[in-house]
DNA sequence: ATCTTTCCGTACCGATTGGTACGAATAAGG
DNA sequence: CCTTATTCGTACCAATCGGTACGGAAAGAT
């Protein structure tokens, strides 16, 4: 959908770097929050002028997308790479917790869970793909206690559907809390509190 | 610090109702997020004009600091109700449990919660106030946790302060999600499981 | 050289934001 | 009556928002 490549052949040449504006962009989302960015400011930020953004991204709608699409193939990707990586359930349990709490791309929080926390906020594009990861992300942490559940890794209570949703809410809300500068430490250890009701004795200290 | 009871001495009457006007603005934050509730919307939702406004606040920090006050008088005084009725554990976190994911007043979520999730687009006065209640919030939290620690209620692990935080977030997701209209019935879920490492066996359906 | 095509950015648009200048209105005191 | 005090609201302000009209610049085609 992006104009990624485009025919080089009559008019005059283009300067402007679709990849170096969404990287500009995505940089910009990922330290302040989504809906707090103006188009203005990513122009300035990009040195692009505003009618080449707009020529390039169509709206500040098909820019968020934009940036969301890279971001989602360059961040999100290793999160689903944790949960399909078939390891066992404490295993992946605890790479999200690292994750969430110690990964230094989390220290000003997610692209992606700022957007849905602001969905109202958002153009239709960019809140249609943010709800399409959404599902996705769903799924993926449904398939992964789906997976556990049948390798007898995990006997717990709840449905694996309502399970999947508590550990989606869980890791956002931890990445949500590291947004806010609250101490890594602490962020791990309630974090790992809130997961511990995946098996029946997980402390940590 | 409201200008609530002025002297009716000299000039002209005054015609402004400053408590409609705050019924109105804790309405607008209620319903809709407060970043998104502009003065200009209060003032023709008040039926009043925008310089009565700001003279009675002063400016919308004033007046979104006032509203917050009003609600929390309103409606957060209840959630300390229930920390300090000197019940049980498992009594208290169950009234939380209600309050959270079925009182009809979090239906479209807390004034309070929203406030401190765009807590950098707030006003100096209004912040403030937030992490006012914030602090209380926790401290009410953990009063309640020593307490139950104390009477043998509660054998629990982790330290008072980081349980009061947790419980804090908890509460605090599951009022969030249930202003983006997540179904009740699995936020109960939801947050029945994260409260669940309250005790060894706490298994709700 | 001229035409055509494509992209460039200055300078604008209307809408909305929080906030205010200022004169009319309405009371009491003299 | 006139003055003084207080509140009223119309009509404005500058700043910022997302978005665009438009003329110039830079290339290939003829």
């Amino acid at each position: 959908m992006t104009d990624t490549e485009s025919r080089a052949g009559r008019g005059r040449p283009r300067t402007l770097d679709a990849e170096q504006v969404l990287d500009v962009a995505v940089a910009a989302y990922w330290k302040d929050d989504p809906a707090d960015v103006s188009v203005n400011a990513i122009c300035q930020l990009a040195g692009v002028s505003k009618p080449s953004l707009y020529r390039a991204f169509g709206s500040e709608d098909g820019l968020t997308r934009a940036a969301l699409d890279v971001y989602s193939a360059r961040v999100l990707s290793d999160v689903f790479a944790i949960l399909q990586g078939g390891r066992g359930l404490w295993p992946t349990l605890e790479a999200l917790i690292d994750f969430a709490s110690a990964d230094p791309r989390m220290e000003t929080g997610c692209v992606f869970y700022k957007m849905r926390a602001g969905k109202h906020r958002l153009g239709p594009l960019t809140r249609a793909r943010v709800e399409e990861l959404d599902q996705a992300a769903l799924g993926a942490y449904a398939a992964f206690l789906r997976a556990c559940r049948e390798s007898g890794d995990w006997t717990g209570g709840p449905p694996v559907e309502a399970a999947a949703k508590y550990l989606n809410e869980q890791v956002a809300l931890a990445i949500t809390q590291r947004a806010s500068g609250e101490d890594p430490a602490r962020i791990r250890e309630m974090l790992g509190l809130a997961l511990s009701v995946f098996s029946g004795a997980a402390d940590r200290s």
